[in-house]
This record gives structure tokens, C-alpha cells and sequence, in this order.
DNA sequence: CCGGACGCCTGTCGGC
DNA sequence: TGCCGACAGGCGTCCG
């Protein structure tokens, strides 16, 4: 489910209520998501304050004194900020109980999510080391991704999709950074010149910057830390409208399968 | 190293 | 109405 936007979105509704909190206690109902949920954790957070919350690509980071927990949304997951007797429905796994009695809830239906704990310093874990760039920052540019990509055959929608390339940008918004770009999904990512990948990198930034502004895109199930949708999806130019006409030229918005993965484009508009 | 396929899960939706 | 396959916002792993 969430890409970069939803959960920055989400960072940014969960931090005033949590930054500063101290953790009275972690309930976990369910410990078998992506990765098992450390069985010290409870133990370890229990009566530590939260110092910081910060995201690295689509991890979450909530620093305590003695360590980090790091989360993933996975497909399906959201955090929510409710009353800490709230009764728990379906699929919510995880809750951190805070001393003002609220706790960060979080549900995950698919359990493609995850979280960790470390006591390390957390851009050294296996799981955030290798990342490539933020691409709201400046290490993401047309040279960049030109270095990046050359020798490369696999089809450009593909290789901004590769986190080890360039974080964040998930299947909606490569399909709508690749629209504004006009660059053809398929193109192979060793083929694109220089100037094709500067419109690339400045389009994946106004994408991705304008959808936050929007608190993300809700598809189906997407909540924000107060349970609202995003409402970017109304801004989407090419994701999940096959057949309707492109608003540049009116030719149908065409739906092609990429490593298993839906792709949209217009086939007049992107070369 | 690279690229492609698969698997992990549950919920929803469309077609028959 | 009910069943069944397809598909869904991610990403690690395996294989050739």
C-alpha cells in the first residue's frame, strides 16, 4: 500500500503525538509479519521516551535512549493514534501504549510489514544499509540516475522501482513520474539519455512533494494517523485509468502488466 | 552482477 | 446467491 507519500504522511501524524511520549508498555497480538517481531522488544522499550520519529525510505524510526524500532507498512499496514482501551480489531498487531493513555496501533491485513528493533545505529541495518537515495533530496538527479543505469536493460519503470537505485517511488507513482516525464515505461534504463533523466528526477520529486502535500493517495484502504484517506488519487493522471483519456491528448490511458507488477501509460504521450 | 519469477498473506471485486 | 480466480500501494529470495 504505502509509498513514500503515505508514509511520510503518516510520520507526520503520528510524531507530534508520540515525540516526547514515554512508553508505558508494547502489546504485541501477533508477532508473525514480514519478519517475526523480536521477542525482546516489550522488555527492551518498556519506560523509554521517544526522542525522534523519522523515516528512511519507507521505514519509520522511533528512537528511544537505547534503541531504534523501525517499521515497515508493507502492502497493507497503517498506524493509528487512539485511545489505548480501544478495543483491537482484525489484523491490528501491535500496540505502543503511552503514558497519556494513547497508544500507536498498528494493523496490518497482509502482514507484509514489519517491525524491528535494534540497538545499533539503525542506517547500519541490514535492511537500510544498501538503500539508494532519498528522492526528495539533491543526491537525486538526471546524473545520477544516468550513472546508475548504464549497461542496464531492464525497462526504466523497473529501475526506479529498485530501492537500491532510488527509495520510495512504488507503483503508482512510477507510472505518474514516468507520465510527466514522457518517457515510455518500457524503455530500456541503459538507453536514456541525460537530459531524459533530469526531467525524470524532476518529475519523480514534483510527484512525490505534490502527493504528500495531498497526505498521499488512498486506492482502497489507506488511512492517515486519524483514520482519513489521502486524497491524491484525484490527481493521478495515469494510475488505475485504463481507458480513460489522457488529459493531454485524449488517446486511452493503456494498462500493461512489468514484472507482475500493473503499469499506465499513454502510448501517444511517452516515447 | 543482472534480470525475471515466485512467495509471503488477506480482502475485495468481477464474471460465470 | 455463491463460488473462484484475478488482483492489490512491497520486497526478499532464488535461480539461470
Amino acid at each position: 500500500m504505502p509509498e513514500l507519500p503515505e508514509v511520510e504522511t503518516t510520520l507526520r501524524g503520528i510524531a507530534p503525538h508520540i515525540v516526547g511520549r514515554t512508553v508505558r508498555k508494547v502489546v504485541v497480538r501477533e508477532r508473525r509479519l514480514r519478519w517475526p517481531i523480536s521477542r525482546t522488544l516489550q522488555s527492551a522499550v518498556r519506560g523509554q521516551p521517544i526522542s525522534a520519529a523519522s523515516r528512511r525510505a519507507k521505514y519509520l524510526l522511533l528512537t528511544t535512549p537505547a534503541g531504534t524500532i523501525v517499521i515497515h507498512l508493507g502492502m497493507s499496514g497503517s498506524l493509528r493514534i487512539v485511545p489505548a482501551d480501544t478495543p483491537p480489531q482484525a489484523h491490528d498487531h501491535l500496540d505502543i501504549v503511552f503514558d497519556n493513555g494513547r497508544c500507536l496501533r498498528l494493523r496490518d491485513p497482509r502482514r507484509f510489514g514489519a517491525v524491528l528493533w535494534t540497538v545499533r545505529d539503525p542506517m547500519t541495518h541490514a535492511r537500510l544499509r544498501d538503500l539508494g537515495p532519498e528522492p526528495l533530496s539533491d543526491a537525486l538527479s538526471g546524473d545520477y540516475l544516468l550513472a546508475r543505469s548504464r549497461g542496464r536493460r531492464l525497462a526504466v519503470k523497473q529501475f526506479i522501482m529498485d530501492s537500491h537505485v532510488v527509495v520510495g517511488v512504488g507503483n503508482i507513482y512510477a507510472s505518474e513520474a514516468l507520465y510527466l516525464a514522457r518517457i515510455h515505461p518500457k524503455c530500456a534504463a541503459g538507453r536514456i539519455t541525460r537530459q531524459r533523466y533530469t526531467q525524470l528526477a524532476d518529475a519523480i520529486k514534483a510527484v512525490l512533494g505534490k502527493a504528500i502535500g495531498f497526505g498521499g493517495t488512498t486506492l482502497r484502504d489507506f488511512t492517515n494517523s486519524d483514520g482519513r484517506p489521502g486524497y491524491f488519487r484525484n490527481q493521478l493522471c495515469v494510475y488505475d485509468r485504463a481507458g480513460e483519456p489522457c488529459e493531454q491528448c485524449g488517446t486511452q490511458i493503456r494498462k500493461i502488466q512489468q514484472g507482475q507488477r500493473a503499469t499506465y501509460y499513454c502510448s501517444k504521450c511517452q516515447h
